[in-house]
DNA sequence: AGGATCACG
DNA sequence: GACGTACGTGATCCTC
């Protein structure tokens, strides 16, 4: 049932820090604050649209002092004061919710919880009433008129869900918090006394008063404090309750309806510079875009090009895929607000011949390249060879200089960075081709006016960000973006282009093998379980497991949509007992392998049998690169069944395949930057690292180490780079809890430079907000700050591994611009093929042997030093899995 | 469109 | 006492 209420009470105050923590510090032109306000103004644009037409309180905490203050001093005192960048928007931001119409409340003395109880309790007779706001305290008013919803995380809170969360019924949650104490609040409650210790007492004694009449029953430690602590009690029940009788003038008919448009808005918004609030942007932004229909006109281009030092470019095609793509027209952008579009090949005529515009591309392109700013140009020229137009060099990419300024902050699409930079709204595609069945089947059937108003300013807002960031790079970006982004984008154009050789055959025949291994688990799997069911389905397999055939589920993970968890770990902890379920196991990882490899990469193959991934740049948060349609960076290597398919990338005739990998890179680099004594000596002397890890936790010789110490040594290690708990550790090795906090304390005593690096990593990003790769990579984590327990946390382990990670992938970016650099002169009949983080793949001459590739081992293991060697395997063979 | 699951480093 | 628990990706299938 879904709850429509007619009345929203808003705890503005807690709008207001989550809008100032989810924005980046904006300013307006003159440098004014405004990041904060935006947030708060397009969280109630939001609101307000999804409840048209209710009736909305805005309810802020009153400045200065309140009667908990008066009744107990600590009251809050733990609260940081609010920054000074806050402080400037508030005006701003009360300002903005009476442009919007809301009803607003701050009442002298009280806290905005307790006006929203007030409200609540005055007209919930009348009233379905929704109630927005993270805080716990407000629970307690929930009923069945009454809901809170959770703005933070989107949860609705009724009467069960209470229940659910708190153990008790909202009516109860004032005695609960009384027990438990608010340490946001600074109240502590009763030692060792948390939501289930309460809840429980609470269930039993039905009151407060009744478990203190009755605390001598209470065994245990919690029983002891219960009665020390007993006296805080009141206290904490008088803080925590909510006041419910203020006096307000506010009448049902005097509460206002807001609404997301007025010309007080529309003339705040454009005071603040939101543009893309104002409506529409256009209207705000006077641009000057031009179509380009006869040869008089693109002389005006000619001389535009010869006089200015850069200028935006793009194509617009008629495929993303660069392989089929058709050009279709181009746009090009000289100064802010304007641009020119050239109609190439579109169904409506224009006086110019296409092969005759070509051409001209061709002649003025060519020699101005240096000049050329785009957005994700390795499409562009991807698309452009195609035609003999011939690009090796460029001025610069805004994607790739997003990427180095940040590249989490917000994804590197012209739309989302428009948004973010330039707070501008873009024409989208969807826009020009159309929705649904009013759709044009490609750009070319677009009429010529509405393709330039989209394509010009597309080059336009290119320019714009291109201005924009050159004052945001500093100087470590400045050095990643020219001498590595902007050149592997080259070398991997050319992977792109050349695609990876694949037998199809063999993958057919796998695909025949799997299907009919599928069709008899199936078979066995319906069978033995009584039913027919869809294996596929999470929900069906949960229900067939946990409720037809009632699988123990004590201790098992629930998914968020309220399932057992059916994940591969669960499963394997149950096979052992439960055939069906290792069979189920069997039929996940066949099936898997079927749909996402075998069948599908045949399918997807050009007519050379050659398949063509696209790697992108500026998708990860650490400076890997990934890999899409199809993602030829995770193609199966752990299980026997899912090796075979990497039989199936090949070389073409008189050819092999040669696959070089990097040796535990990350696991060197946590040496290098921990110079942790036994970490460096042990890659120094060669050894085998998980070898050494474990006689070092173990106390016994390295030659006393047996499979089973260095299989647990290695997932230490591995679990190391990533920050791994005794608890994680516990689940992946399968062993207790304190068996694993002594692995883990083991190795930290053993390594102590390691300890020593993770600790001093954290506490160094604190200050920066970020960290740093070897070459000076920036990775974000804004949250290391967070005031979140598990936020922060989740934080910490990213900065202890981006730099690990984020270096290894800088190194291994280098080596392949140098190796390709070496190729071009030296061996170029030799083809680099794949790149899967720390693999190269390449494929070489039937007769080339181990002295032919010393000059690129070289390369990749000396491009850069680090405290330890770098050490690179490899191996040849007639396809990938031999070459390993 | 989002969640669950699982393929890789 | 309780929370939740290993980083970084992309593809497929199901469900709503």
């Amino acid at each position: 049932m879904i709850f429509r209420p007619d009345l929203i009470l808003i705890d503005g105050t807690s709008y207001i820090y989550r809008a100032f923590h989810a924005l980046p510090p904006l300013t307006t032109s003159e440098g004014k604050p405004t990041g904060a306000t935006r947030g708060f103004a397009s969280m109630l644009r939001k609101l307000i649209s999804k409840y048209p037409g209710v009736q909305m309180v805005m309810v802020f905490d009153a400045k200065g002092h309140n009667f908990r203050n008066d009744y107990y001093s600590s009251y809050k005192a733990n609260r940081p004061p609010m920054p000074n960048e806050l402080r400037v928007q508030i005006d701003d931001i009360k300002k903005l919710s009476k442009l919007f119409n809301f009803t607003v409340e701050e009442v002298e003395g009280v806290e905005a919880d307790d006006v929203i109880a007030t409200l609540a309790c005055k007209f919930k007779k009348d009233k379905k009433i929704l109630i927005s706001s993270p805080d716990k305290d407000l629970t307690q008013l929930v009923e069945e008129n009454v809901i809170q919803h959770n703005s933070m995380s989107n949860e609705f809170f009724n009467n069960e869900y209470v229940e659910e969360k708190f153990g008790v019924a909202p009516n109860k949650v004032a005695e609960l918090l009384a027990l438990v104490g608010d340490k946001a609040d600074n109240i502590p409650g009763i030692s060792k006394v948390g939501n289930k210790t309460a809840s429980k007492w609470l269930n039993h004694y039905g009151s407060l008063d009744n478990i203190v009449k009755n605390m001598d029953e209470i065994t245990g430690v919690v029983g002891q404090n219960l009665r020390e602590e007993k006296d805080v009690l009141q206290r904490n029940l008088f803080l925590v309750s909510l006041k419910k009788d203020i006096d307000l003038e506010t009448t049902l008919s005097n509460i206002n309806t807001p609404l997301t448009n007025s010309d007080g808005l529309k003339k705040f918004y454009k005071e603040l510079e939101f543009n893309s609030f104002v409506g529409e942007t256009n209207e705000k932004r006077v641009t000057q875009y031009k179509s380009i229909k006869d040869m008089a006109q693109l002389t005006e281009i000619e001389s535009l090009i010869d006089k200015s030092s850069y200028f935006a470019f793009d194509t617009e095609t008629t495929s993303l895929d660069p392989q089929i793509a058709e050009i279709v027209g181009f746009s090009i952008s000289f100064e802010k607000n304007s641009g020119f579009y050239v109609p190439i090949n579109h169904v409506e005529q224009t006086q110019l011949e296409s092969e005759e515009l070509i051409g001209w591309l061709k002649n003025y392109l060519e020699p101005n390249q240096h000049k050329i700013i785009g957005q994700n140009l390795k499409y562009d020229i991807a698309v452009l060879r195609k035609y003999h137009i011939h690009i090796s060099n460029f001025h610069a990419d805004t994607m790739l200089m997003s990427y180095a300024i940040n590249s989490t902050a917000t994804r590197h699409n012209l739309d989302a960075m428009s948004d973010f930079y330039l707070n501008i709204t873009t024409i989208k595609y969807e826009d020009v081709i159309g929705k649904g069945i009013n759709k044009y089947k490609n750009f070319s059937e677009v009429p010529i006016k509405d393709a330039t108003n989209y394509a010009a300013e597309d080059t336009d807002i290119t320019l714009q960000l291109y201005e924009k960031f050159k004052k945001l790079l500093q100087g470590n970006d400045v050095n990643l973006l020219q001498n590595l982004d902007y050149k592997i984008l080259f070398v991997l154009l050319e992977m792109e282009e050349r695609g990876a050789l694949i037998d199809i055959p063999h993958l057919n025949e796998l695909s025949k093998k799997f299907g009919a291994k599928l069709m008899n688990l199936v078979q066995k799997i319906h069978s033995s379980s009584g039913v027919v069911f869809n294996i596929d389905s999470p929900k069906q397999l949960s229900e067939v497991l946990f409720e037809k055939l009632k699988i123990d589920t004590k201790g098992l993970k629930k998914t968020s949509t309220g399932y057992f968890s059916t994940s591969e770990s669960v499963l394997q902890k149950l096979s052992e007992k439960n055939e069906i379920v290792s069979d189920i196991l069997e039929y996940r990882s066949l099936a898997k392998l079927k749909s996402t490899y075998t069948d599908k990469i045949s399918e997807i193959c050009d007519q050379h049998s050659r398949v063509h991934t696209s790697y992108h740049q500026a998708v990860t948060s650490t400076g890997r690169l990934s890999s899409s349609d199809p993602n030829l960076q995770n193609i199966p290597i752990r299980t026997k069944e899912g090796i075979t398919i990497r039989e199936a990338f090949i070389a073409s005739k008189g050819k092999k395949i040669l696959a070089m990998d990097y040796s535990q890179i990350e696991l060197r680099l946590m040496a290098h930057y921990s110079k942790d004594k036994i970490m460096l000596n042990s890659f120094i002397n060669d050894e085998d690292i998980h070898k050494r890890t474990a006689s070092e936790i173990f106390g016994v010789d390295i030659k006393e180490v047996d499979g089973e110490m260095r299989r647990k040594a290695k997932t230490i290690n591995f679990g190391l780079l990533y920050g791994m708990s005794a608890f994680g550790l516990s689940n992946q090795l399968r062993v207790s809890r304190p068996e694993a906090e002594i692995f883990l304390n083991n190795y930290f005593e053993r390594y102590s430079g390691v300890k020593q690096f993770m600790h001093e990593i954290v506490e160094r990003s604190k200050e920066l907000k970020y960290v740093e790769t070897l070459y000076g990579r920036k990775i974000h984590v804004p949250n290391i700050v967070a005031s979140n327990y598990m936020v922060r946390q989740a934080a910490e382990r990213a900065a202890i591994n981006g730099p690990l990670q984020g270096s290894a992938s800088d190194i291994i970016k280098f080596a392949m611009v140098e190796i390709n650099e070496w190729i071009i002169a030296n061996a170029p009949e030799i083809k680099m093929t794949l790149q899967v983080h720390d693999e190269l793949v390449f494929e070489v001459p039937q007769d080339f042997n181990e002295s032919d590739l010393e000059p690129i081992l070289k390369l990749m293991e000396s491009t850069t030093e680090i405290a330890v060697p770098l050490k690179v395997e490899y191996g040849f063979g007639a396809n990938w899995r031999e070459a390993h």
